[in-house]
RNA sequence: GUGGUUGUAGCUCAGUUGGUUAGAGCACUGGAUUGUGGUUCCAGGGGUCGUGGGUUCAAGUCCCAUCUACCACCCCA
């Protein structure tokens, strides 16, 4: 071997294989997003680092790739700021633009920007990769493909209800049982103020959110680390310890929060799109959590998470309701929501329950043997009526041993052989072999043909 | 970014308290079978033991560093 090279940490190869079950995946979420009367776009692998900053929190910003800068990317470079390790000047020196790190940030770009071309609302999808220079662990990624819809100049919450049918069709259809997770920051808001701490917003929900993983006591702990007081904390109590149905639920976070604007407001919405959910007919499990606080860097209503019951993964969808992301851009006031299937973990979610049709791998039909020069020649035209006809045929390019040719088409999984060699091109009828029996059978083309096409 | 585990043939792995020429299965190539794959039998090729340094008469094995992969935290799809 002439040297290792490998590829960079968290990303991966696909295989044909591999490739045939992610688009397994991708067709199946993409011709939903189009039922609903979604339209793709596309928006570039990088975006100016600009766009990207300080959209996603400080933890966002630290796992961004940043490309350097092209020519000499030293001219705009201070000394001093090396010498005094001042990284973020040192990186804005030097890098000018970034990888994306979600579709969510680049499609809200996208809509400033072209917004004299949009009818609104607006009701697109996108599926590309996104880049995070995390550090890599089952179900994460450096490179991944998210899948995301978002509807954007429309307040409705009946587009809240879209999306958890579509979340609930996608999954329905992939066979995967999820649970559907829904909350509202301002919800989370009105517990931050009911408890008299509202600066402490995101200390509290990023707390409390891990509640599932490890309990109450830990919480606490890590919110007297966070400056809590005993009291405030007790106050919590009964927020963190909500049990019953949804209804019951969600009546008890009224009773606890309503007094306060964003809380009693957050209760409305959830319970409306509760209303509306339970009367359809979903699959899924829809769960009102109210201690769920994802992406807390932009969503301000309704909040949305989905996992899959059999497989620990994480989430495998998620997103939200953001009142202003276009205001970072210069439009304010435009309401939007979305939503982003997580390709990969779906993909690990469907091997590991070992989901995946046997049939994804669409093989060639039927190859032609290369029996020598000659043969080959007379095997083209056979060759093109076939395809003609809409069979999937090849001919081997070399005439190498039959037994090689043969071996090729059992590894690919090709259903029939088809030998056309002295004999054959006399007489005008081919020998067929058929792979997974093992039978031969002679045939002209027309009726080889027909063969294919029943 | 913090902490832990790991690395031996293309793949999955064995390799004893440090000791002679580092093994197996699968895969690959050739043959048994000159027009027949998947089964069987025979033969063969393939390794700077992740990389760099150190200890030792002697290192795949012990020590240090570094990289990779995995796991947990942080955060997230």
């Amino acid at each position: 071997m002439a040297q290792k090279y490998t590829i960079p940490k968290g990303t991966r190869d696909f295989s044909p294989e591999e490739m045939a079950r992610r688009n397994y995946i991708f067709s199946a979420i993409q011709s939903t997003f189009k039922k609903y009367g979604y339209f793709p776009i596309e928006t570039p692998a990088m975006e100016n680092l600009s766009t990207l900053m300080g959209k996603y929190g400080e933890e966002g910003d630290r796992l961004l790739f940043k490309i350097l800068n092209s020519g000499d990317f030293l001219k705009n470079l201070d000394s001093k700021d090396i010498e005094n390790k001042n990284l973020g000047k040192v990186t804005a020196a030097i890098a000018e633009k970034g990888l994306r790190y979600d579709l969510t940030v680049p499609f809200a770009r996208y809509v400033v920007q072209h917004l004299n071309e949009i009818a609104f609302p607006f009701k697109r999808y996108q599926i590309q990769p996104v880049w995070r220079a995390d550090r890599p662990q089952k179900g994460r990624y450096r490179e991944f493909y998210q899948c995301d819809v978002d509807v954007i100049g429309s307040r409705s919450l009946l587009n809240e209800v879209e999306l958890i049918r579509i979340i609930d069709d996608i999954f329905k259809e992939l066979s995967i049982n999820v649970v559907i997770k829904l909350n509202n920051r301002k919800i989370l808001t009105g517990i931050a103020e009911i408890i008299n701490a509202p600066e402490k917003l995101t200390d509290i929900t990023t707390a409390m959110d891990k509640i599932d993983k490890m309990g109450v006591e830990k919480v606490y702990e890590e919110l007297r680390q966070k400056g809590l007081d005993e009291d405030t904390i007790n106050m919590l109590e009964p927020v963190m310890n909500l049990s019953g149905n949804n209804t019951s639920r969600l009546n008890c976070l009224k009773e606890l929060i309503g007094s306060t604007d964003a809380g009693s407001q957050g209760v409305q919405e959830l319970q409306y799109i509760m209303e509306l959910t339970t009367q359809l007919n979903l699959k899924a499990e829809v769960k009102v959590d109210q201690v769920l606080a994802r992406g807390l860097n932009y969503y301000t209503g309704t909040i949305i998470e989905v996992v899959a019951q059999d497989v620990q993964i994480g989430s495998i969808c998620g997103g939200g309701r953001y009142d202003n992301l276009t205001g970072i851009f210069g439009l304010p006031d435009v309401s939007g929501v979305g939503i982003s299937f997580g390709a990969d973990r779906i993909y690990d979610v469907l091997h590991e329950l070992n989901l995946f049709p046997e049939e994804v791998l669409s093989a060639t039909d039927v190859l032609l043997v290369n029996f020598g020069e000659k043969e080959a020649a007379y095997s083209l035209g056979i060759l093109e009526q076939l395809q003609l006809a809409g069979v999937k045929a090849e001919l081997y390019p070399d005439s190498v041993k039959m037994k090689k040719q043969m071996k090729y088409a059992h590894q690919k999984k090709v259903g029939y052989v088809l030998l056309i060699g002295e004999d054959e091109m006399n007489t005008g009828i081919y020998t067929l072999k058929n792979m997974k029996t093992g039978e031969q059978s002679k045939g002209t083309i027309v009726e080889i043909l027909a063969i294919f096409n029943t």
